[in-house]
RNA sequence: GUGGUUGUAGCUCAGUUGGUUAGAGCGCUGGAUUGUGGUUCCAGAGGUCGCGGGUUCAAAUCCCGUCUUCCACCCCA
């Protein structure tokens, strides 16, 4: 049979998990830095903590597991003959794959209620799977990297947060522009352009703003049944710069807090010196419906590439588990885009190739044996090196080393003298020919 | 989920209006080099042309299906 792999999802080759995991690391090293604890759930959950959290949309885009077993005697035998796949599906599946890391997170701060100490700081960096159409920067399989702080309704976090963001893609090396909004101010448009209830679709619409232009918002409002006037009046109140939009929203309680959020965070950053601009967007969204105040977006400014990352306010997450009236924010790195873009503007450090310092080759089987005692001395050293399990021409070991990419090769067993080796570095060529004690002390020095 | 696009050697790609035995570069293997990698030279191996079906005397080439890739929607990291 031909081997393949499900589509969307990939193999990674020892320079690519190399790569991923200097990105992993840099975020993991900031998230404790700002006292966040980590956590793990399961790739598995209950359909029923899943369905019903991202829309519609996210529903389709779940991926289900069959139930084990004889599923079909458990079946919904209507359901079946009719062929309703949305109505069979509850009654043979019961469990789906992750969609993201948040729902399962909320539940996780429901069930472990009592053993939490709130706020509660927790990241965690795991895949998640998506049954979307697969494009560049877009799998079906792909690592999220969350740190979320619940408990607080305090705008420090969020001040916090982009602290964190700015920190982050410092150390990667990558200019980003951050993005910042509230979504209480796209409701105190609404508000004030009198389509309170239809928020969302405005949202969702002006959302699209930076890819199609006013003249193509205006369209898919006006698709959306928005009449030409409000199509105008929306364009005229997004494209007020904010403090004048403050002054228009004051009168409506949710706009005016909007925009007093954004003073907030603004002001516990004045002392802060960022790297990269972090900018006010009014017209800045986000997809996810559960966020409630300050939303976050970052756009890498030298590639061209959607977000990489996303997160948000959201008031009230853990209710639907049960647990009303607690508060968080969180935010959510696009590792897989960072890669790609990483790749493309060559930001990794050379030092990733290779962690391997020694190769040991044996001439003989004696000098294989007397090789592999050696190994065991080097590591005791804490030198990481590898012994070639096989006798070959030395022709055929250094080209093994130099495929490698090992600065050293250690020779051993010298016709002349089997208690010699020789210790040739990659790099010029240069060789020098010495006992074991010598070449230990050679090293250790 | 809708519409489109792509697939030829390990990799990057040629391959004429359908016409004998499908090519190149890089990589790989062996040798020049009876212990010495990278450079050079010589030789060699490697392809059911994504897969299945159809049209034709003849298919990598045309048609249908399917898988995959990428793109635009949708949505999103």
């Amino acid at each position: 049979m031909k081997p393949s792999i499900p589509k969307g999802t990939r193999d990674f080759l020892p320079h690519e998990v190399a790569r991923r995991a200097y990105i992993f690391n840099i975020i993991q090293e900031q998230f404790e830095l700002f006292g966040f604890s980590p956590i793990e759930t399961p790739v598995l959950e209950n359909l029923s903590t899943l369905t019903g959290k991202y829309g519609e949309e996210g529903d389709r885009l779940l991926f289900k597991v069959l139930n084990s077993g004889d599923f079909l005697r458990k079946a919904d035998i209507e359901a079946l003959e009719n062929k309703n796949s949305g109505a069979l599906t509850p009654s043979i599946a019961s469990r789906g794959l992750r969609y993201d890391l948040t729902v399962p997170f909320a539940r996780f701060v429901v069930m472990h209620r009592n053993e939490l100490v709130l706020p509660f700081k927790r990241y965690q960096i795991q895949p998640v799977w998506r049954a979307d159409r697969p494009q560049k920067g877009r799998y079906r399989e792909f690592y999220q990297c969350d740190a979320d702080a619940i408990g607080s309704e305090s705008l420090l976090l969020e001040a916090e947060f982009i602290t964190l963001i700015d920190r982050v893609f410092s150390a990667l090396g990558l200019q980003v522009e951050i993005l910042l909004n509230s979504r209480k101010i796209l409701s105190g448009i609404a508000h004030v352009v009198v389509i309170a209830d239809r928020v969302m679709e405005m949202t969702t619409s002006v959302d699209k703003l930076s890819k199609i232009g006013w003249s193509g918002v205006h369209q898919d409002l006006q698709k959306r049944g928005f009449t030409q006037q409000q199509c105008q009046e929306i364009e005229a109140h997004f494209r007020l710069p904010v403090d004048e939009l403050g002054s228009v929203l004051a009168g409506d309680p949710v706009g005016a807090e909007g925009i007093a959020e954004l003073q907030t965070v603004q002001s516990y950053l004045k002392q802060e010196h960022l790297h990269n601009a972090l900018v006010v967007d009014t017209t800045l969204a986000r997809g996810l419906n559960y966020y409630t105040g300050c939303i976050f977006e970052v756009r890498a400014t030298e590639a061209q590439m959607g977000s990489i990352l996303g997160g948000g306010r959201y008031a009230d997450l853990t209710s639907v588990f049960g647990m009303p009236g607690l508060s968080g924010v969180g935010i959510s790195f696009g590792v897989e885009r960072i890669y790609d873009i990483m790749v493309e503007l060559a930001k990794f450090p050379e030092s990733l190739e290779s962690t391997l310092q020694f190769l040991l080759v044996g001439m003989d089987e004696a000098a294989l044996e007397k090789a592999f005692a050696m190994a065991s001395s080097l590591r005791k050293l804490g030198i990481t090196c590898s012994v070639h399990p096989d006798i070959q021409k030395l022709k055929k070991q250094l080209k093994y080393a130099h495929a490698l990419n090992v600065p050293n090769v250690v020779l051993v067993g010298l016709e002349e003298d089997p208690n010699l080796l020789v210790w040739k570095k990659m790099e010029d060529g240069d060789q020098q020919i010495l006992s074991f004690e010598h070449f230990l002390e050679e090293v250790t020095r």
